[in-house]
DNA sequence: TGCATATATTAGCATATATAAATATTCTAA
DNA sequence: TTAGAATATTTATATATGCTAATATATGCA
């Protein structure tokens, strides 16, 4: 029997796409990384916008934020949220547009 | 307040996206995958080789076959696996590509 | 300090899903 | 038609996760 010459992948590949891959699985989480695609907002302003709970934007926005897929900054009392990773931004704008024409 | 000019995703492009993006959220289905990438396979050699129980292959086979994510080929007793869309093969290359260097 | 606003965290519930053992199905060959 | 091989399905269990309400924390301001 012979095998794929493909190198097997290494445990922390395995971890790392998986988990990304996984964040990216949630239609919630997905709507609001795409409404983060150009411009920062905070917290409140996804829940309104999104027609969201505040504990269910803060909570998804804090799943993201461990795996870095969103930063924050701070303004007072308010916390604005933008992406924080380039590639995974092009991962998702590919798969929707060829979700389009599909 | 202004919101973002980019267009609202529907309903059907979250849950395709979602979808697909769900499917490559576990190790187990991305090493397949991984596996099937340049030669199909059938469900023995796929369990032996990544050493996974036989009903485990099976069963994300065909999880992943309801999404089109691969296709499959009778020969006498035997089933040949491979992969079936690929976009999503190069979103999954690209994506560990990203791991890499990282 | 005390109050209001914005966000984060906790806890409970419901749902989804990954795995594995056992069983069933499908096909080939004798 | 019967036995054996390959795959699929069923069932049970354990785990994960998304949502919500309630509560806590943090900041700004009077």
């Amino acid at each position: 029997m012979k095998y794929d010459t493909e190198p097997e992948l290494t445990e922390e590949q395995l971890t790392h796409v998986s988990q990304i891959f996984k964040a990216l699985g949630d239609p919630t989480r997905i709507r609001i990384l795409h409404f983060l695609l150009d411009q920062e907002y905070s917290v409140n302003e996804i829940a309104e916008k999104l027609e969201l709970h505040q504990s269910t934007v803060s909570h998804q926005l804090s799943t993201m934020k461990k795996i870095r897929l969103v930063k924050s900054r701070r303004e007072g009392t308010t916390i604005y949220y933008s992406h924080d990773d380039k590639h995974v931004i092009d991962l998702l704008t590919e798969a929707i547009n060829h979700a389009c024409h599909n």
